[in-house]
DNA sequence: CAGTCGTGGCT
DNA sequence: TAGCCAAGACT
């Protein structure tokens, strides 16, 4: 194996094992001041308003930056939802229709919740402890750490991906990041190294540090500003996770219904993308098939989904009577459609208007 | 606590 | 191609 960075060209480390008790404040200052020259502008890092804070963290759990700031979510969320109230008071399907394409769909439930909590429990005014966060629907620890430092500079701690990437290096943490009492262990550290003062800047520095320095491949140790306090050789190497689930393959059948510019669509029930709306499913107990018209294949959590869309009309649907028809015309761009089935749709739209023109 | 929830980009 | 993974939270 030739390496290029990393091991070969990583600087020299304090002798002994990492202890933030002792190394807290020199690696925050340098942390910090490494920030100031490097880090880069956010708009969620132009403003202090804990609202737009709480949204940029909800909107980027699990989710890249370049999702996020690339297709426009972020700036479009604030032309249709601009503060608490307006969340708190819009309908589900403007909600989803602003989250369409970005996945984790309860994620956008939950934050109306915290909008409607924040309104009816706390006056309009965000809580500004991590406590007082933390009582907030679909705000957990990281995310209550992310707005109490971020908003109100508090010194509360974080741990995300990209921090336990970071920690697990520092201190050549062999055990899985994902086993709860590893990330006990993350918390901990995470707790002992936020100062006191400049919280703001360190947790975005922590997290800026994991995403441009201390990368998953072939981390940049000679120009990270903490490596003398990193005791690991082989960076690359960790953080160790625990093995994931196997896939399991799925086939999902729909019906491709269109008559006088109209499709015939039906709302997700259940929690699964609940309140969007797909292609209606197929009748599991028809037989013979009807012919099918395409096939797509995407992935849902650990499903590998083979999507196959055939001919028919809403009495060939499993549900025929929880459909509706929507106008092509009108109709169907306001709609919320997850992701593959938005792309399906618009794909066996073409098809159609290929046919009928030629 | 382990399972579940979306999606697009990257390898 | 198929798997991995990203500014996690909830049950």
């Amino acid at each position: 194996m030739v390496v290029v960075s990393g091991v070969s060209s990583k600087p020299e480390s304090l002798p002994g094992a990492f202890d933030p008790s002792v190394e807290a404040a020199d690696f925050a200052r340098s942390l910090i001041d490494w920030f100031r020259r490097e880090g880069r502008d956010y708009p969620w890092r132009r403003t202090r308003d804990p609202y737009a804070i709480l949204v940029s963290e909800i909107m980027l759990q699990q989710t890249q930056i370049a999702t996020v700031l690339g297709r426009g979510y972020y700036d479009r969320w604030f032309g249709t939802f601009p503060d608490v109230g307006s969340l708190a008071a819009a309908p589900e399907d403007a909600l989803l229709k602003a989250w369409e394409g970005l996945g984790y769909y309860n994620r956008v439930r939950n934050l109306q919740r915290a909008a409607r909590a924040v309104i009816d429990d706390h006056g309009g005014r965000f809580p500004d402890t991590v406590e007082g966060l933390l009582t907030l629907p679909g705000v957990g620890r990281y995310t209550a750490g992310a707005v109490a430092s971020f908003a109100f500079d508090l010194p509360a701690p974080l741990v995300d991906g990209n921090v336990a990437r970071v920690f697990s290096r520092l201190g050549d943490l062999r055990d899985p990041v994902d086993a709860p009492a590893t990330l006990k262990r993350l918390w901990d550290w995470a707790a002992m190294l936020v100062p006191a003062k400049d919280a703001r800047a360190y947790n975005n520095a922590l997290m800026e540090l994991g995403q441009q320095t201390c990368t998953k491949s072939a981390p940049s140790c000679q120009k990270c500003p903490v490596a003398r306090h990193c005791r690991t050789h082989e960076p690359e190497t960790l953080p160790v996770k625990k093995a994931a689930r196997s896939t399991i393959a799925v086939i999902e059948r729909v019906v491709w219904s269109i008559d006088q510019g109209r499709v015939w669509l039906e709302r997700e029930i259940g929690s699964r993308r609940h309140g969007l709306w797909k292609l209606p499913a197929l009748d599991p107990d028809l037989n013979p098939v009807p012919v099918a018209l395409g096939k797509w294949k995407y992935a849902i959590t650990h499903h590998r989904v083979n999507l196959i869309a055939h001919r028919g009309s809403p009495a060939e649907c499993a549900r025929p009577a929880d459909g509706e028809w929507i106008s092509v015309e009108h109709g169907l761009q306001g709609l919320a459609l997850s992701s593959p089935h938005r792309r399906a749709l618009e794909s066996l739209l073409a098809s159609e208007q290929f046919s009928l023109n030629g």
